[in-house]
DNA sequence: TGTAGAATAATTATATTATTAAATGTTTTA
DNA sequence: TAAAACATTTAATAATATAATTATTCTACA
């Protein structure tokens, strides 16, 4: 860690950038399964900070299920079967440094999976209020795109997010619209597949209107053959 | 907290028992959301550990997304949506406290999902010592079912619970594999859905060999289809 | 002589306490 | 009303003591 640890300019705890560095060496295999990590004392002076905080950062790394600490043997790294995978880090982390292609291909197919149920679901059990909800945020959707000139990503992103969000918590499920924002927040935190073009935005938009009018028309098998169908041309994009 | 607890005969580390309390008093709505807690004096003293026993515990908690803490505010409790719904302990905690009938249509949609999408891809992409493996779990199921006076429920929900992991790796998606087996887990876990009566496991094989027999042909939809009866079968015993 | 089991020693995490620094909301003042 | 001083609370460090686990050594017994 940088000597300017303590006056860091940047809002993030410092046992936060201590689980990023063991995390990542973990999923890097610099740190391998079984493998001991060096001890406390040891660990703390090599990072440069407290053993306090390297301990804090311990007890969140246990939690994401990569190491398991026993007195007189240390923290031992866990084998991959144990480590939480649908932990936000635990995604980011896998998203930068694992093969990218089978990963991502993996994460997509959980997307559609999981999204497209949810829109399906959300077309038999959305209220009233949640579907004229959608209906607006799809409409500042599309004002955004018509309006070529003024268009920034960061804020059309930020309506897709929503768009998507109030879906599946339409589908009032509250497992399955976890799975689906903490998969989709991962993908977009490490810039995977983000496609800033509005042109590939504008082709997209058929899709989400699709979907609206099912969820609209209570029409369950339009919204999720509409979903699935958005998700299959985001593929195509990706390949 | 007793005042035994540094001298506890059960294994646990100290930290994990104020996880524990303080997780359980936000899931009762004894601290609600915006709530702020006491500070970390006053509650080290409530709960007679020291303040750095409570600082970890406060991290775990901040990572399963019930609390957020910033300089001079203390720990605030954060609303329903930000909790990770699939940690262990949230889950548990839930099931202890919420509503079992709406979480259980929730979990099962789920798992008929996640299973059900996991037996498709299996059938695509399932190696022959993968379905060897799967055909031979199932014929010993079989075979414990068919010794009526011998069959223990424990010994056939063991093969029952390799039997659905193994397909879920064959999908060869360990997102998928990973949401499927936790939320399998968090079922036993709360010994909801188990029936123990010989003749609901029995009336279950043909679903089991269907699968297995979709995944043997390389037939993705069949095995899928025999894979949602499984689960509508379930739903159906379950109410 | 060999070995199972008990005592022990070494190592490491676990936990406490005290102190200082940094951040942030509140109050006061100009 | 803006900004400066203040008070409060978490963030981080450091030093120290305790408890738990494992490897080693020793002892008693076959």
């Amino acid at each position: 860690m940088g000597d300017n640890m303590h006056t860091n300019t940047y809002h993030r705890k410092l046992y936060q950038y201590i689980v990023d560095e063991i995390g990542q060496r973990i999923i890097r295999g610099e740190y391998r399964a079984e493998d001991v990590l060096p001890t406390e004392d040891q660990l703390s002076a090599e990072l440069r900070v407290s053993r306090g905080v390297l301990r804090e950062a311990i007890k969140v790394l246990t939690q994401k299920g990569l190491i398991q600490t026993r007195p007189r043997v240390g923290s031992q790294v866990l084998p991959r079967e144990n480590w939480n995978l649908f932990d936000p880090d635990v995604l980011v982390w896998r998203l930068q440094i694992e093969d990218k292609t089978t990963f991502l291909k993996n994460v997509t197919e959980v997307r559609r999976l999981i999204e497209s149920e949810a829109a399906r679901q959300a077309a038999r059990r959305a209220t009233k209020s949640e579907v004229a909800d959608i209906k607006s945020t799809l409409s500042q959707m599309q004002k955004i795109l018509s309006d070529g000139n003024q268009y920034v990503y960061e804020d059309y992103l930020a309506m897709d997010i929503l768009f998507h969000s109030k879906i599946l918590k339409a589908s009032h499920n509250d497992l399955l619209s976890q799975i689906g924002s903490t998969v989709r927040n991962a993908v977009h935190k490490a810039r995977e597949s983000d496609t800033s073009e509005i042109g590939i935005q504008k082709e997209s938009l058929p899709f989400h209107r699709a979907i609206v009018n099912g969820i609209y028309h209570k029409d369950p098998e339009a919204a999720y053959k509409a979903s699935q169908e958005m998700f299959d041309n985001i593929w195509h994009h990706l390949i």
